[in-house]
DNA sequence: GTTGAGCGTT
């Protein structure tokens, strides 16, 4: 993480030693940007180490040559790693920490977390501030829910990713005198054990791992961040999804998914009636559910999956999608949530499909099948055309799915409930091609989130 | 006493 760059980590500090005392002493070498003594939470006890940020990554280099004393101790001042870091090296039994700007952050989103915002600042300030980025389509502040106190972080939406990226290429911005630090805000719901509301019913299925984060840190989990890159493929929850059978199974020539099979009824399975969401709506890529390792989805490119999924589709109202031929990009044109239930389903899906030889027929991506009416089986989607989605109704998820010839990927993504994000983050957005190229399966399973079409 | 904390409605 760039963001880390020009961070310090300071080991072994007197108890007494405080933060304005650490920026003090540091401050000789450079513009300190922060200096925090990290305390135990509960007991508010100093835990002997804290960070120094400075603004010129540069500085760092005289920094590490000197030995630091401070109140009377000889404290330790290093890099800080980054969490990753720490776990990948330690994993990987490298000792010499190099900064290793890549990896992490590949996730886009349009939301940024804010933290360290003064207890003063308005939402007025605040926007004004970020607007100098790119569009901003939402401010928030965060207060206590009881005292009403500014808890000191907020939010601020933007309508491209691009704004996102600008903000963030600095960690902390000067708002007014004051410094806040800005970071990719975490998917809300991004843990279904995390008591995200759309918990409900059908997202327990899902994961079949257990769906909790135990195995991962938290923190990992949230931000997606890699941790090396695992070449193969996870072991989606074969057991997982739902009833309906599909068999994720990894296969172990790498090639696509097989299984599932026939999925006959429209949602069958899944968790019912639209928008059962699944995988985690907001990140992109992530797809899966809890269970599903991360890595292999921050590199898509090089993990072996050729074709993810498409894109997503639509937003919500399923039932006028077009006819999504499948195609990437084309995102049926759902909005309106008004009518029916609103809820998403998007266009489909689309056969991973892995062909270890080839004959399998439909390459191309299938199509949707986005909101079908609830009664119409539409097996067999699939033909390249698209199949069409016909609406009305309930909009069931539809769900893609794979090809007649029960290969099938399965797909659909459909993260976010927000609108348009279309365009998923995928790799190659479409599995054409002869086979030969893309194998893999694309797409996590994406879903469509069940979130209701109203909001105010 | 040596690698972090905060993540959503207003």
């Amino acid at each position: 993480m760039d963001s880390d760059q020009g961070k310090l980590f300071i080991g072994g500090i007197s108890w007494e030693t405080s933060e304005e005392k650490l920026r003090d002493y540091f401050g000789q070498y450079g513009d300190v940007l922060q200096a925090v003594v990290m305390k135990d939470k509960t007991t508010g006890r100093p835990r002997g180490f804290g960070f120094v940020v400075f603004a010129d990554p540069a500085v760092l280099d005289m920094v590490l040559q000197d030995k630091h004393t401070i109140d009377g101790r000889m404290v330790e001042a290093k890099r800080a790693l980054s969490r990753e870091e720490q776990q990948t090296n330690a994993r990987a039994g490298n000792l010499n920490p190099a900064r290793n700007t890549s990896g992490g952050g590949n996730i886009r989103t349009k939301k940024i977390f804010v933290g360290g915002l003064p207890p003063t600042l308005n939402e007025d300030g605040f926007r004004q501030y970020f607007e100098t980025f790119g569009f901003v389509t939402d401010v928030v502040i965060m207060y206590d829910q009881s005292t009403q106190r500014p808890r000191g972080f907020g939010f601020i939406s933007f309508d491209t990713e691009d704004a996102v990226d600008r903000v963030l290429q600095r960690t902390f911005h000067d708002l007014n005198g004051k410094q806040v630090e800005v970071k990719r805000a975490l998917p809300k719901e991004a843990n279904p054990g995390g008591g995200g509301r759309s918990m409900g019913g059908s997202y327990q299925n899902y994961g079949a791992s257990g769906g909790n984060t135990s195995s991962y840190d938290g923190r990992m989990e949230r931000y997606m961040q890699p941790q090396g890159t695992g070449g193969g493929f996870p072991p989606y929850g074969s057991s997982g999804y739902s009833t309906a059978g599909y068999g994720y199974g990894p296969a172990t020539n790498g090639v696509g998914y097989g299984g599932y099979s026939g999925y006959t009824g429209a949602g069958a399975g899944y968790g019912g009636p639209a928008g059962a969401a699944y995988g985690n709506p907001n990140v992109p890529n992530a797809g899966y559910v809890s269970g599903a390792p991360r890595n292999s989805w921050n590199s898509q490119g090089s993990s072996g999956y050729g074709a993810m999924g498409y894109g997503n589709a639509a937003s919500w109202g399923a039932q006028n999608a077009g006819a999504g031929s499948g195609g990437p990009g084309s995102v049926p044109a759902g909005q309106s949530p008004g009518g029916a239930s609103g809820y998403g389903n998007q266009g489909y899906g689309y056969g991973g499909y892995g062909g270890n030889d080839g004959s399998y027929g439909n390459p191309a991506g299938y199509g949707a099948v986005g909101g079908r009416s609830g009664g119409t089986p539409n097996s067999n989607v699939g033909g390249p055309g698209g199949a069409e989605l016909q609406g009305s109704g309930g909009g069931y998820m539809g769900s893609g799915y794979g090809d007649a010839n029960g290969n099938s990927g399965y797909g659909n993504a459909a993260w976010r409930s927000e609108q348009s994000q279309a365009s998923g983050n995928y790799g190659a957005p479409q599995a054409n091609g002869p086979h030969g190229g893309q194998v893999g399966y694309g797409g996590g399973y994406g879903s469509s989130q069940a979130r209701k079409a109203q909001q105010q």
